[in-house]
DNA sequence: TTGTGTGCAAAAGCTTTGCATGTTG
DNA sequence: CAACATGCAAAGCTTTTGCACACAA
């Protein structure tokens, strides 16, 4: 699928859920969607404010940390803890799903995938009588060479 | 290895980690690891500073966080955060490494132990070159039942 | 028209920092 | 006695909230 398909179908997907649960279609809403399945990688909250603020976009604060939980709550954006503080957040749709590998001294992100996951999740939903909705793996290391991750990552995509 | 036991190791590898970065052997630092190895479950730095205060105890917030920084570096203690904010601690030493299965309904966190997951983590480390230290996983879901999980605990402490 | 959503600013909550004082080595 | 650690309070940073106005249904 490609990037303006899954745009399209996500764009969709919010419609559908706004009306299901009788919540309105605001501009609004519907920027923030755009904007954040423009974006390749993983951003935060304030990135996407300050870049709504340069594009003269009169979006405050509060309605993108509004929307980004509406977003979540549909499944179109995944939220993520790496760090202390701050969330990042990244679009979810039509994106194989994956998990994480930071390095603690650049603070790259990474990405793989691994069917194993997926078996130790039904094995302890079966084991505590659990229904596991999601998870969140995060490997933390370092680059052994000089923080350029690009042989690597020419090998998952390879995988993928 | 007994709670006793493990406090005491802990407290051994806490002197030698303060003298081998030249670092001081505050009263402090010493109580609140022992504080830390009384307790049973996970827990958060306020917690930690209003016990102290409780007991009379005349510890600064900012003591609190220090030391657990510290005893997280030197891996007496591990920081966990499993909802948006607030980070979470427990004890590290002498205790078998698990992860963590979180109920969004009613935040109770179990623990559960799964060797694939060592697995994931040596074959990513191959795949990207990577030095992997450390790793989260935290399974999310609801309990079906009431939100009791005695019967779950019992099987996982027979396969311990 | 009606009530939900928005923008703005202020508040809240967790963590860190600055500074004067205390204490370890 | 010279650093380093502490206590206290204030600041910092991310996220949430309150309120008046705007606008979708």
């Amino acid at each position: 699928m490609s990037r303006e398909e899954a745009t399209e179908k996500a764009r969709d997907l919010f419609a559908m859920y706004l009306e299901a649960n009788k919540l309105r279609r605001t501009p609004e809403r519907f920027v923030i969607l755009e904007e954040i399945y423009k974006r390749k990688d993983h951003f935060d909250a304030e990135e996407l404010y300050i870049h709504m603020k340069n594009q003269e976009m009169n979006i405050s604060k509060a309605t993108v940390y509004n929307t980004l939980e509406l977003l979540v709550s549909c499944d179109l954006v995944k939220r993520h803890q790496f760090g202390k503080t701050q969330a990042q957040y990244e679009k979810a749709y039509g994106f194989k799903q994956h998990d994480h590998l930071i390095c603690v001294e650049c603070r790259k992100v990474l990405e793989f995938c691994d069917p194993r996951i997926q078996q130790i999740k039904s094995m302890v939903s079966g084991m505590f009588d659990f229904e596991i909705n999601h998870h969140s793996l995060n490997l933390y290391g370092q680059c052994k060479g000089n923080c350029e991750h690009k042989a690597a990552q020419a090998k998952t995509e390879s995988l993928a």
